[in-house]
DNA sequence: CGTATACTTGATTGTGATCAACGACGGTGG
DNA sequence: CCACCGTCGTTGATCACAATCAAGTATACG
């Protein structure tokens, strides 16, 4: 077990099975052959909870570990001087952790913003599951390229967008993301465990600009987030205020 | 060989040799043991020329061809309105290109900054790479990682540094990058085929003011740049300047 | 020599940062 | 049950960094 968050991150006596797994269509193992998911499934050494504001790691600690988040939110992001810049929100079906390559330590920190679950296996198996079954290299290369896509357009987003297209952004990824992997279903537009301060900082901006940007957003009717939870209720609109490129 | 840049895209008849190649070392190759260089060698089906200010591929294209910058500077940016984002350098040794899944379109441009030589494979090949060749996966997976977190880097860079610490940020990396790849022993201190605009697009800021964060720089004399070059005379005061995290 | 491109400089404006205070909950303990 | 406190969000006043607008210079190129 892993001794580093050996208190935080908690081992479960009772798997789910990746047979059954309602994310692994979206996960590092969709690929996976159902004659060799038993095979697979053995480098699944642990599941943990982690409890929400709990870190899974942290910059500069050396992770030996990849996870599979199964259920939750977590948020990775850098800090410098006393500032903090959100890189990504990973959702249900993300690949977390180490990329096979232990002597790197990590560039970023990774904190639940919910309670999660996650699926972990070694860091260095990834090396063997490859061999065993290249399209497991392939789909995470999939998975790596998708990652990097929605890094560009962060950086886009950071760089070129004003402050209510950033905010506006970041609402219609998630929205679409939670659509996705299925999180709307059960908890309808209202999908947001997120703090104005965690949007600030994704997007580069102050939350007390968040808080004005949010009520102009309010006011313009696409949205609504009394009782801390955020409907959307104008999802076209959004996306036309987040100024996103035509595919 | 390739239509889509007929014109642009010159194939070159006389091929350098995989078993000479100087930046074997940086690139996706590195990792293949001598004896069979000779196979992954064949699938490096066409060494192409592409001239400055050429694009190699644009936003929304389909690619179907994998490369590695053998020689030249390309730039990856993505546009919005009338506005461009810098995404990032590719300095040689960089992979570049598809990533064995063509039904995506580029989500950025990719352009020749100065004259250019690069190494074309069919980007399916990847896969029957990976088969033969795990190695290939695994160093794929750490320049994708690399690339993951200079995006991070970026990110942060743009969302929370002043100008002058975005620029000097751009400068040190693309300094510390240019003594990996040798590039600095032939062109001493002025390494810097980048124009304002270039700079101004990746920061995040406008060419105006890259041009007073410049002259400030030049004031502090951490830097010249007479006759459309740029000395980095101080690298350390740009280091502190630039406000990077220390490892 | 004329034109295009890149860079420079100054004046003015504006978006979002900063500083500060207050309100609304939600949880905790008496 | 209520008082207390901490966290989170709201609002106002002021400030500053960088954008914008505009005009100029220097250099490369045909």
């Amino acid at each position: 077990m892993n001794k580093r968050n050996s208190q935080l991150l908690v081992r479960q006596e009772r798997y789910t099975d990746c047979y059954v797994c309602p994310v692994r269509n979206l996960a590092l193992f969709e690929v996976v052959k159902e004659d060799l998911l038993e095979w697979t499934q053995k480098f699944r050494t642990h599941q943990y909870t982690l409890d929400a504001r709990r870190h899974l790691y942290r910059e500069g600690e050396v992770i030996d570990e990849s996870y599979t988040l199964f259920q939750g939110w977590v948020m990775l992001y850098k800090t410098l001087d006393n500032k903090r810049q959100v890189l990504c929100f990973a959702l249900p079906g993300d690949f977390l952790g180490s990329r096979g390559n232990s002597s790197i330590p990590a560039d970023h920190s990774a904190v639940a913003i919910t309670d999660c679950i996650l699926c972990g296996f070694p860091g260095e198996s990834l090396i063997q599951l490859f061999k065993q079954c290249p399209e497991i290299g392939v789909k995470l290369m999939n998975l790596q390229q998708r990652d990097q896509s929605r890094c560009f357009s962060h950086i886009m987003s950071v760089g070129q967008k004003s402050a209510i297209e950033s905010v506006a952004f970041l609402l219609v990824e998630l929205y679409d993301r939670c659509h996705e992997c299925g999180l709307s279903a059960d908890s309808a537009d209202c999908f947001f465990p997120l703090s104005q301060e965690e949007i600030a900082d994704y997007a580069g901006i102050t939350l007390v600009h968040v808080s004005r940007v949010m009520k102009d957003l309010r006011n313009q009717g696409v949205l609504d987030n009394r009782h801390r939870r955020t409907y959307i209720l104008d999802i076209d609109a959004l996306r036309r205020i987040a100024n996103i490129a035509q595919p």
